[in-house]
DNA sequence: TATGAATGAGGCTTCATTCAT
DNA sequence: CATGAATGAAGCCTCATTCAT
């Protein structure tokens, strides 16, 4: 019972992983359509059959990474309870599917608020279903840690997609390992105690709190 | 007998920090000279007494920050020896300075690959430095987690680094409390012996480790 | 079967026809490329469909005026053996090229260091080519005249490429008359023997010769 | 009884040197203000003490060049009467000042149409005085060489005037040899009879003289 | 489906020149 | 005499997009 996959249908996603990767490496504004119609292939008029503008064609790769992410998120937590385990599962599907596909988690981290109008509604409206699903899972942890809910959640998915900044599979730690470094660092972290074992010494806080103005770029 | 500060200087500055709004808001390439020149009240060809280039510009604003940044790091860890109490330093240097001048630290962290050439150079080599001196701290820690070292250093970065894209300070937690926390979720996490608390069973990888090819964009 | 004409190369030399017109009465560097967009009656933008920067459009018409001058001396010279008519045939066909091309001449002969880079590499390459080619022919005619083969190449390449900056048919001689003095200008000196009929007393050199500094401008 | 050069014309006068350098080196419309302000290490605004536009700095150069030309001129012919000397005194004057100068040359040879207006008159005055001199003693010579005097002249011309574009002192002939052959060369071909020694033949003209076309850029 | 040719808008930058000091 | 700071005009070029074929 699979999808039936037309030409179009193929060309039209040749097309978007051609374009990710010229977004991923040149920014999306740098990049021309001229580029993509270089490096596809087609000539420059004949992309517009795909798409009708630029920022849909951006669109439409963030929305296929999205509509990726989101389901096989959805088939790895099915049946899952333990939300230890969901938590996991998370940011597995995350970091596989970014490793697995670099040029589109640097498309969809990095080019966030390139997109305007309705495509950026629509985006953040996947971004926001996401944030509240993990958001949800750290809630039902019931950590007795006194952090942010916000922060911590956030916390989370900024050491996943800053990714793109330093990655690199060829010299960096595989994937499975990044999974698992990630998952540890952030699950120790939010599970502990509000009394952990760290120095309570080092948590004080720094001087210039009397004097926040160093860490203040000179107000005009 | 403190530093001389011409007009000129004030001047520059007081561009320098209209334009990180204007790049922070609009985004580097998407922000035009004329924006800069409307927004500063200077003539567009005015503008170029102070800088030679759009990217010099862009250069300029980030190597004030990370001065900025630089010095009021080196100032805070001046004679402290307890490396849970530098990392603490460290976070909470970056994240004041962060909130404190959020167009800039948006600059920072989302135009950073806009520069090339020398620019890029001179940045990055600014970049390798502090990534080493944290790496360093880490190291110091001596933990017995099993986490590699630079996927922890960078996970610490993309916590911070990633703030821009949802801190609100007018919505979210103080900046104070902001620091403590990210400070306690990272070092709760990599401080943790190997054997910690945390579930097994919740540390299994998940099935797609057999079938990795559910995280991948169709190959062609 | 003659060569194939698209629509496309018609167009391209009916815009480098009416830049060199341009480019001859302004100057290269004073013309814009708006003043060629007006024109030709194409749009600024719709110039750059036919080459890719003011430059390249300057080095067409330099290199398609050579291409004609060449092709032409190449069929006058076919057959033919003595230099005397070889010279004869060099001058006729510069000067009626010129005479019949009077914006391509000016262009050619004014805008010689107009070209940087590759291009002025090319364009100079034929120009050599030319310049070689005409002092083989001096050389062939073994003249005993004392007279610096160099010096007298320019010499007769000045005479023909000056021509820009005082011929005007209709107040000048007819371009025949014009090479057929030019010819005999050139040849009745090249060819004299070293005791011509010129009277001694004439070739004394000036007296500044003796105090040269009269014809330098004062150094500092 | 030697004029009195204050500071003011000093100093004038190496901005003239060193502006005409420039000039000659990148063309007048490619030079800018400021980069003869940098080689003067006079401030930008500080050179408009000394001229009142950069069209009328161009115009001093040529007006200063002419004059010590023709003041030359004058005290070389002064009581000269024969005309072939009288040539090779023009001639020489011509190359020598040339050589001395080369980059006023150039700027007077290659610049002149970029004046306009009163600038561009009062430098063709001068310029009409000297050929109608020299058409003058070319009519004194009353050759019986049946070559039009205006093409005659504007040959000499030609010859002196082409010399910025190829002469190099460090590898051609020196100026009094220069002198000579160009004067021999000349007055050679202009003082022979119109039964000269070239063969008859030589003097045909070319087959293209009855299909003129191929001389011409295919019209529109 | 696909493309060659074309365009209006807009971007960055340079320039000659000015003016208060 | 000299300059630092500033500006309006203009230049080259690129871009996303369109339209007839």
């Amino acid at each position: 019972m699979t999808e039936l996959r037309t030409a179009y249908d193929e060309k039209l996603e040749s097309i978007l992983r051609t374009a990710a990767s010229i977004f991923a490496e040149k920014g999306y504004h740098q990049a021309s359509i001229r580029d993509i119609a270089r490096a596809t292939r087609v000539s420059l008029s004949g992309l517009y059959y795909y798409f009708n503008s630029k920022e849909e064609l951006l669109f439409l790769i963030q929305d296929h990474a999205f509509g990726t992410l989101d389901e096989t998120l959805d088939r790895l937590l099915e049946g899952v309870e333990d939300p230890h385990r969901k938590l996991r599962m998370v940011v597995e599907n995350h970091l596989r599917y970014f490793v697995g596909n670099m040029a589109e988690m640097k498309v969809l981290s990095h080019e966030a608020g390139s997109l305007t109008g309705e495509y950026r509604d629509r985006v953040n409206a996947r971004k926001r279903r996401l944030t509240e699903r993990v958001m949800g899972i750290l809630e039902e942890l019931q950590p007795d840690n006194g952090i942010d809910l916000r922060a911590a959640t956030f916390s989370l998915f900024g050491m996943m997609n800053w990714l793109y900044n330093w990655y690199r599979p060829d010299r960096d730690v595989a994937v499975e390992r990044l999974a698992e470094d990630m998952s540890r660092l952030f699950l120790g972290g939010f599970l502990q105690r509000d009394d952990s074992g760290v120095p309570a010494a080092a948590m004080e806080a720094a001087p210039g709190e009397q004097n926040p103005s160093i860490w203040r770029t000179q107000a005009e």
